[in-house]
DNA sequence: ACCTTCTTGTGAAGCTTTTCACAAGCGGTT
DNA sequence: AACCGCTTGTGAAAAGCTTCACAAGAAGGT
């Protein structure tokens, strides 16, 4: 079907986890899979599973159900995982240390390049083969290593600044942890990890689930 | 108006979201809020923000807006942020670390009481003013402690065991950094952060993009 | 007391996402 | 070759969410 339409949020999220499933699946032996048993390891049904597959074009075979290798590979694809990110890490906190470390960050095609960091403590530093440079260099590291991705782990106030170094010195998506909405041009994606946020919204439905 | 209706997910970040801008404004000595205001802060719109908060009573003034401290207050107890909450955390890895030492954890009434880990070298490590317990004692500090909240900080093989055994010992919700969907009986909410899935939809985006 | 200027709260309209339901298609069996 | 059990792909219906538009109300000035 046509790659034009606008595909949704949630649409995106739920590939992203029938991949992680779909490797699960692989792991354990399975060759093939059905929309079913895509749906029941996470949380929807089946007939969202078909219709988030359906926007992209049609990977199964009637009766049979999809190739858990062939949807996999599409998937990737779809996700943009079929080729190397090159990712910068701005703040060498403990978030960005966990990140650093995340054992799936590699494994996915994201390599961190460079980290920088203001604190003249850390500057120096090494972290795996990387040694962390001082944050004046965003701009030239993004530019001599051909960054695409810059990851914000940095405190809310310095945010929309480091933000926007970023995007004039080329960088096409953001990771932004810090609390805070931060402001980018039409065209750059995007996404919020907020702590804060998550916590808020279990205290709300903790609330809401003890009141029935 | 009538707290039975059922509060959608992007309504309750929503709230989290002005509460943040709410204090920011307090802060800079604001003492009411217009709508639009509050809109213009959070990358939505004034009719969103009336919305939302109509669903749990009409905190306004028509003509004036909103007084920034009752509705700070008002958000704080919808949100369920005006009492303690008491949190143990599993996994004294690096995500584990970074949630223990986030400024705005104890600030927004989440206390940490208790970390434990599998692993024999951290067990006894101390945290600020916490000690890092074998994982055994699990059950026992969920009781002893009065848990309500459980943060889920361990590798995605250990995450479905951690949660049913964190369950039926009382916590009455999850926050889950484990990169698989848990099966939790009906009624326990569940929170997911998941980084590689945020990094998924980045890398979607970004070709989505380029592709135009 | 009335008029003007704001801004809320909210039904209704418009749009998006999810669910339903079923024809079409595949493979194995008789 | 025809049948049968399964499972996909997809319009159409249902549900859910956002935007619109406007009456109602509040404060301050004349």
């Amino acid at each position: 079907m046509p790659l034009s339409r606008r595909i949704s949020d949630s649409t995106v999220r739920r590939l992203s986890h029938y991949l992680r499933v779909l490797e699960l699946i692989q792991a354990d032996g399975g060759v093939t899979v059905s929309s079913e048993q895509l749906a029941k390891r996470g949380h929807t049904t089946a007939a969202q599973v078909r219709k988030d597959l359906s926007h992209f074009g049609s990977f199964g075979k009637r009766g049979l159900g999809y190739s858990v290798d062939e949807l996999k590979d599409r998937l990737r694809t779809i996700l943009g995982l079929d080729r190397l990110w090159r990712v910068i890490l701005v703040g060498a906190g403990r978030i960005g240390s966990a990140l650093f470390d995340y054992p799936d960050f590699k494994k996915r095609g994201y390599d961190c390049v460079a980290i920088v960091d203001t604190d003249p403590e850390k500057i120096g530093e090494r972290w795996g083969e990387r040694v962390i440079r001082p944050a004046e260099e965003l701009e030239s590291l993004i530019r001599e290593l051909n960054v695409n991705l810059v990851i914000l782990a940095v405190p809310a106030s310095a945010a929309q600044v480091v933000a926007e170094r970023s995007v004039n010195a080329g960088v096409k998506g953001i990771l932004n942890f810090a609390p805070v909405q931060i402001q980018v041009p039409e065209g750059i994606p995007v996404e919020n990890v907020n702590l804060v946020m998550e916590l808020e919204a279990l205290s709300f439905q903790i609330n809401r689930a003890s009141e029935t």
